[in-house]
DNA sequence: GATGAATGAGTATTCATTCAT
DNA sequence: TATGAATGAATACTCATTCAT
């Protein structure tokens, strides 16, 4: 039970720095708020985390960590090379609606936060870019998709989707996902020629 | 002349200043270093720019305006809406290599640099995506791009080129440009199905 | 048995602070170190001791007291003035090749670590002297030291050999015990005029 | 000028340092306080000390060297040995004397501040030493002194002017220095042998 | 205009001490 | 009685900004 306890209260200051690192940002973000949203003194948080650096990239890591997780084991579950695309446009459009805020830092700091951070994120990426390439490679077998390049097929599709989906970070708009996921799977296969 | 030397002096700032926030971010680049950058004095500085913040605000306004400047103006030279298409490529990839580190830190800093930033970086990207829409449009009315949401396409291909260039933001890899050109336009002009 | 357990465990402490005080001085030495080396929880110092001042104060009076205790002990055991003289050097000496490190911080911090424990530290000062000007006076009156003034001159003893003892402490020599003894003692009786 | 004032400042700021690390030591003094006892803002300090802790070293070698130099200086324009070494004691009494409280610092610290500032004490010692340790030798080969050993002696010498001018470190007593200086000359020259 | 010396607001981190178990 | 998790007071240091020269 102490075990848990520990547990219990890692992850409930991971949560309160996601949510005040979220709303400043990693240098205008303070130690004392975090623990104040966490409901504990500050020194605590120096318990469970060396550092306000380490705090940031273990909360970071924990995301994306939860993001990757759900799209492996969401496209496994699923048959169809083209529905399994469309399931990665929902869990990604679903991620970023939920971490909206989170997301707007994930690209930052150059040189700055961490190196190992930035390598986790590549990490991040790379492992999407894969699990999509599979689906691709699958679909090509199979006979569904022609022959394209994997690989940047998959990058122009991550990115692709993170553009328009991406444009919620910015406009406040609610969308309407069912559209946007059949208007961009038609894109995806078909593309714009006559 | 003076006038010319004010300006010359303003242009030299902003481009140590490019330099100094490219290498460390806003944070953690120092007004001090900008101005030694620039061969100036520190208190100079503020002769030209309010503040470390209005500066940094000022040095980007440049470069994206530098930017859809390019964009509009190679695209209206080019007959043919797919070529047209493949000079975006061209330019974004250009100005991805060219502004590489900067470009790290266009998407950063939730509430933080400045809301006044966000708006003129989110007005860059609307005119881009208004470019590329009126492109898509005029295909459409030409008859060589079949029916499809112009501003969607317009996003989804804005967020496909940058996520395959932007791999270069990373990956120190060296690319073949033309290749890639290609490749993408395939995918963007005839999608992924069989 | 409890009563002994719990005088064991104070020394215990004791023992530990001494160890790491002499280390670290007092500012650098934790209290959860101390703890450790005692091989009981952090608490339980506080069980003992009601600060970590409190507790450097009673380590040193402790340490302080064996030295002069043994200095009037073993002097009183002796025959001789100046014989009693040379035994203070042995004690002297090996006191502070016992405690080298713990000498270091005697005389330390100015308005500090407390007035109480520099009155106490004076007082053994003055105890020593006491107990040297006994000896001189002693000396004078049985023929043996000529009329000199005997506190000034317990004073310079008890500082010519701090001194020359006390280059231990910085120069990591090892010495001739018994040539620095009786060269001092010539120095002491015959002084050094031809 | 500039130099002068900028050289004036550094003083200015050694000065306070003196006043504070002497009245705190080195752990309770605050950067700030010294600031304030200077006339100038916090951030000047590290404009001309780069961290407190070289500040600290700085103020104490300053005061040592001046207390070295004015031995070597002295003691050189003045003929007779013994006059000589009596002149010491004048110069010790009176560096002391003003000195006061820095001279309880002067021993601290093991392992804290500063290894450099460590070396730089034993130095002082050293050079004090070697200065009376010539004295005596001249003495010697002058047939004013005896045949003694003249590293310990002159060890011995320091110690013992140490030891009862020391006594004016912790009891406030005004001294008779004309009085103090012939019965520790006295001594030092004739022993206590009767 | 240009400068850089002076400034002080702002903050991560440490560690003696407490107290619930 | 013993413990160690939790606490928050306390402080050196940075750096954007100012302003006298």
């Amino acid at each position: 039970m102490e075990e848990l306890t520990k547990q219990d209260k890692r992850i409930q200051i991971l949560r309160a720095a996601a949510r005040v690192f979220s709303r400043h940002g990693f240098y205008k973000a303070k130690v004392e708020e975090i623990a104040k949203q966490a409901g504990i003194g500050k020194g605590t948080v120096y318990e469970y985390f060396p550092s306000k650096k380490e705090l940031f990239q273990e909360m970071i890591k924990k995301s994306l960590e939860q993001y990757t997780d759900l799209a492996e084991k969401e496209t496994k579950s699923i048959e169809g090379c083209a529905e399994k695309l469309a399931k990665i446009i929902d869990i990604h459009t679903h991620f970023v609606t939920a971490h909206k805020d989170l997301a707007k830092i994930l690209l930052n700091d150059p040189g700055g936060v961490g190196e190992s951070l930035k390598r986790w994120m590549m990490t991040t990426r790379v492992r999407m870019i894969e699990i999509i390439e599979d689906i691709v490679s699958s679909g090509i077998k199979q006979g569904v998709f022609r022959e394209v390049d994997p690989t940047m097929t998959a990058q122009m599709f991550l990115g692709a989707i993170g553009s328009v989906v991406g444009k919620l970070l910015f406009f406040e708009e609610t969308i309407n996902h069912k559209d946007l996921k059949e208007k961009l799977m038609d894109l995806i296969l078909n593309g714009i020629s006559a």
